[in-house]
DNA sequence: GATGAATGAGGTTTCATTCAT
DNA sequence: CATGAATGAAACCTCATTCAT
């Protein structure tokens, strides 16, 4: 059995994740962190070593799931639709999960910054190169159209990310962003560009 | 004739360009950038109002540039095909110009900030409003496959997003990423999903 | 009991007493302030909001004592004479338990200025205010002779104000000044012009 | 002949004296006084050593003016009471000329500061010492009531300055305060505090 | 004389981090 | 475990002053 969180500390991450998201990691401060949490400063250094680690802590423990995930849908016998499907449904169901810590997952730039320990690679270059697995496989089974895996992998990407800051950042206006549509919207237009049967009949 | 740049302030402003692509906003102190610029720190007061409005005035600068260049691709009769293949070869032709001011262009996050000028837009934003628009009367036209504008808008966006800032990281190593064919990928990799034309032969 | 000033606040607001009132505050720093505290400069701002805010709570604080003071004397039913001589032992016995918090209170500008809160009063005003009610009435009794009790109460003022600063500023001087004499002199000069006796046929 | 003030002097001192005046020394700007002037910054240094020079150079040619008239005052033959009046009616005539001027002379703190000259004696103490002398004087001639004349001297002086503070702050606003009234009252409650006559018949 | 770009010491203030309670 | 007063390095920025034009 895992050993539960205490209750501070589940309160810090989340005081955190809720700064961190909403103005960056540079603009928040640990007292603040520590207001918002309802905790003292000296408690935030008992679960975490710095503000950098604090960060990095985080969002590792997340990306180490989604690392895990991916990992799991790269090495599956699906096809390369499937597989590269079953990565979008993966963002996509992290995000209705919890808006703020994907927008860090995704977007937090900080995260690649030399200060940061070395072994810690950012998600995006993590999916991107699964991604670029996938393709590069499903080209060599004519399963994709030829193309360069490694562009289109970025591409990809880019387009997860970019929808994820635009639905964070709309969250709380009334635009309404319909999470299913913009998955659906962009399996359709991935797959009609990816695929290399002629599209008869569009839906 | 244009008044000329003194210059210290163009100094200062390559000097600025390349700490913030390279190390971001807040990790680049004003100490730094005057001594690299090789100027007093009281010189980057003389030519910027504070640390952000230097970001500021940098960003501003170039964004005018390519927003009246979208404007003008935007309102020309020419096919919706044909517009966007215009504006990324404007975003193309910007990062070959200069890869740090172009990096900060398109990926600085403190540019959305509410710190900065409520009249700021950010250049993401106004691209893919630009681009939102071309897709819409592109469908109206049958110029291009039914699809929701403001998704496939952000998906082009993000994938020049991520293009530039991979390149601009992997300048100096040798990996040498060819623009141009970055470039006719991400052309064809749209047109096979955006075009009504099936697309028989693909090679 | 009321809650214990805490020691190193106690420190602070001494050497910021002293060097406020014997340099002013403009040519006071913070890090002479925290030097001569024995404390961080941080501990400052642990306490104070600002610089200026030190200055205005440490004012405030004393200002209201005897703000709550002159209103007392005011309010009693105590003779024009009597009540004014109140009002200078009031500030005579300010003046004796400290004299450079006494110079501050009286004779520091800064205090007037537009960037301290609007509710801030100068003493100096409020001193006034106090004395011309004072004077209005007794003129209204027949206790003091007729006169513009604005200008009065101002003179009055003037007289105490130049005091405070001279007896302060030569405080280290073998100079001397007794303060009793400087009292009694006062009082009598004052009232030889104020009273109504002796003066038969004053207008 | 006196040679020529330059016109540009001129503005300089202006500028300097109504800034001075309303914001204090250390809260202006050479940089303001010179656009206030209408000069460039390196023209104030044509003029002035440094800030401090300037107000002291402003200042001291005024007061010398002033000292050179109270030395005639304090060695005419009048009465005492002849030669209070007239230091009053000194002060006061120096008011109507100019009162931005008039409250630097009388009011500004800084001038007694140890970074200004030595030689430099504010002209509150100058003021008082001739007071003094002539209080002296009378008393020996018995013109003037027994007192401490160092004590009354600084009484006088206080209400001069208060007054002039009071009516140069409040010069905007409509509260009309008249000058000449105020140097009749001063006059009135002086000399019936001072004299040792009964007042039979004040004039 | 006149200019104002350039300087850099020094000002106030912030904030991640420590440690005695 | 939890606290928050205390720390001090370093940030941004101001401004009196200089000097080449």
């Amino acid at each position: 059995m895992e050993q539960a969180i205490p209750k501070r500390k589940k309160w810090i991450i989340e005081a955190a994740v809720a700064a961190f998201a909403q103005k960056g990691f540079h603009l928040t401060s640990m007292r603040e962190i520590a207001k918002s949490a309802a905790v003292a400063i000296g408690t935030l250094y008992h679960y975490f070593d710095s503000k950098e680690e604090m960060l990095n802590d985080i969002l590792r423990a997340e990306i180490d799931v989604l690392q895990r995930a991916l990992a799991e849908i790269t090495q599956s016998n699906r096809s390369a639709k499937e597989q590269i499907d079953a990565v979008l449904q993966l963002c996509f169901a992290r995000l209705a999960k919890d808006k703020s810590l994907t927008k860090l997952i995704f977007c937090e730039k900080v995260i690649a910054h030399d200060k940061f320990r070395d072994n810690f690679r950012s998600l995006q270059d993590t999916i991107i190169s699964h991604l670029q697995k996938i393709i590069t496989r499903g080209i060599a089974k004519g399963e994709i159209a030829r193309c360069n895996p490694s562009l289109v992998a970025a591409l990809i990407m880019g387009a997860i990310t970019v929808m994820v800051g635009k639905i964070v950042d709309t969250e709380e206006s009334s635009e309404g962003i319909n999470q299913h549509e913009v998955a659906q919207q962009l399996h359709n237009l991935l797959w009609q560009g990816l695929t290399t049967k002629l599209n008869p009949a569009f839906t």
